[in-house]
DNA sequence: TTGAAAGCGATACCAG
DNA sequence: CTGGTATCGCTTTCAA
């Protein structure tokens, strides 16, 4: 029966309590400002008598609106996007918004990470009263249906051509421009790539590679080598980069130790060859931070130096890169303002957004000793 | 009026296009076995053509239960966590199991980091059938009203005493144990320890440091230098351990470069006194990753060489553990075997926990450069 | 089997 | 300010 209490309190039982009405108390709970002190009090002392505190699902459902902003976080494995999340958070409360935050991804049987679009679902049941995406979704499609209702940000992530959403991002265009530029500026010119594939932020970064290049006369020595953002792929790249197409023997034969993940020790001595100096890129671009540790681990296991023989920067400024045995010259995106700008946009909205937006926060180099002189 | 369609079709609207009754779409989401075929294919049908998929708050709400799995990550820019996190929503989603995750964290003005409640109160609105909670949640009294109706497991963290929780977490005594027995293996006698303060498992690693010192009959050089999780305060901690207490010069004058945080060029040159060889340990035990890191940052900056002069060792084998220039000797908690512990203990249980349990998987010792010989 | 009616917990509108 | 009533979207008896 109805009888056995099984979920705590409601607002009749503290109606009931207090001597008034359910709707007085709903009222109450809701800071309608027609409410007389006395029976606020009233109604608030009988609540904390009897450990009410009002159902969220039910007003959600009743309401049609669910009054808090929903955030997607799909990558949590990316600290970039965890220090994101904690900005956009703090901001929220700062302005006196609840906030709701949701993972959804796992990994699956083969080991890919998949997408969990339940999540989703229940998000839009919940019904947010705006919505917040960090970092990029595989399915954005998925979440149309809501974005079209209320105001949707992607916050470092893409999103290209979809309606309804509005963009906040680093300019990777002035981040790259900045690390090209700083690089010329040291004396390098054969300046290579390792990045262009993962989607999202790679090409843009590829593109700007290319073009800071060419504004730099520097055309002939545009060298791209693909890599998605993690360091496994960014250690083969860089391989394929440092050596002769093809393993030939024409350049400077060294001996590579290749270390044995678990132990560190020495599992096998390659003899390979390292493309010459002449015509071997002497500054190496990564497409972030975490490529770019596999571009010095990569450079290092073939015998060279970084930065003497070769210089590397990355990307995102994590925390990776501040370590003293690290140092590695990098963009900061300014997750910070990204958050600030992404709330900041919430809060001025009153509706759904129109057409395809974007904004640009303008990054900011970091130069440590990864490029050093 | 209500006419606007302003949240999609029902279960009405199912019923109607489909020519049944409302409770009949509704048991055939519920997969209730006594729908006939052709009913259940013309349900299914329409709700296809309308695009219906049923909510979730609504069902929650009448059903009493939510049939879902609800997960609260407290601390989202701990990698481990994350890694956790991905493990369990994993098993679930193989045991066909749905999951919602949520976040708790955020940063406060003083940045310092708060516990946000509300959202332990969406959760249990939501009523899930189970609940994980990954990490140590500042105030898990919180939770109390939840862990008394469903099934609650704190994944990798601590919940003392606290009724109606199962704690399944790594086996910090017999990890710190094979660290020192490592270390002792190697030939240090003069190890000491940085961490110990922070909470959870902090205090387990230093007492059982200490015990493992005793055992091997190295009580007289226990010495233990507090600090928490976090690099900076291991590099404090560090700087104390190694140099003479007070600053005195008794002991070796030595040249110390303090590198500038943002450009990594030399800031300044402090000259102060290391402790002179004999009386300064010559191995370090981490309370963690994040802390070794910061213990191998300060060992540097003072002239000292890893592992040459002093050997360390972390906890935790994070990612960054594995960094070839790194190469942190660390020992491996096996978070997808705490996972899978977690969502096996969750399954099996058919109601509440009685008491407080505690499940211990076995970590493993990683060595890698860090303790070199 | 199926369908009608009574909630789940709260909001919203209405006349009093 | 008060109650009563309709509603939100779905589950769940309980007759038919």
């Amino acid at each position: 029966m109805g009888q056995g209490r099984r979920h705590g309190p409601t607002i009749r039982d503290v109606a009931a309590e207090a001597g008034v009405s359910k709707s007085l108390v709903s009222m109450v709970f809701n800071e309608d400002p027609r409410v007389s002190d006395v029976r606020r009090r009233l109604v608030l002392d009988a609540a904390q008598r009897l450990g009410f505190s009002p159902n969220w699902m039910a007003r959600s459902l009743a309401a049609g609106d669910g009054d808090f902003v929903g955030v997607m976080v799909p990558d949590l494995a990316n600290p970039i996007f965890a220090e994101i999340l904690e900005g956009i958070r703090t901001e929220l409360r700062d302005a006196g918004q609840r906030t709701l935050v949701s993972s959804a991804l796992f990994t699956d049987a083969g080991g890919n990470r998949e997408f969990d679009d339940r999540v989703l679902t229940v998000l839009r049941d919940m019904r947010p009263s705006s919505l917040v995406v960090i970092g990029s979704v595989p399915s954005l499609d998925v979440v149309q249906p809501l974005m079209q209702r209320v105001p949707t940000v992607v916050a470092s992530g893409t999103a290209d051509d979809l309606d309804h959403v509005c963009v906040v991002r680093n300019d990777d265009v002035i981040g790259i421009d900045l690390i090209v530029d700083h690089l010329v500026e040291r004396g390098h010119r054969r300046i290579a790539h390792v990045g262009g594939s993962g989607g999202g932020a790679a090409v843009n970064r590829r593109d700007a590679y290319e073009s800071a290049m060419r504004r730099h006369r520097l055309a002939e020595h545009i060298e791209v080598e693909l890599s998605d953002y993690t360091t496994e792929r960014a250690i083969e790249a860089t391989r394929r980069l440092l050596m002769r197409p093809g393993g030939s023997t024409t350049g400077a034969a060294i001996k590579t130790q290749v270390l044995h993940p678990d132990d560190g020790h020495p599992a096998a001595i390659e003899t390979r060859a390292l493309r010459p100096v002449g015509e071997r890129p002497t500054a190496i671009v990564a497409v972030n931070d975490l490529a770019a540790l596999g571009v010095i681990t990569a450079a290092e296991q073939l015998g060279l130096r970084v930065p003497g023989d070769v210089a590397v920067t990355g990307y995102d400024d994590t925390a990776l890169s501040g370590i003293d045995r690290i140092s590695l010259t990098t963009v900061d995106p300014r997750n910070a303002e990204i958050a600030r700008e992404t709330v900041r946009l919430l809060l001025d909205a009153d509706g759904p957004f129109e057409g395809h937006r974007e904004r640009l926060v303008i990054p900011r180099l970091v130069v440590r000793g990864s490029t050093a002189v």
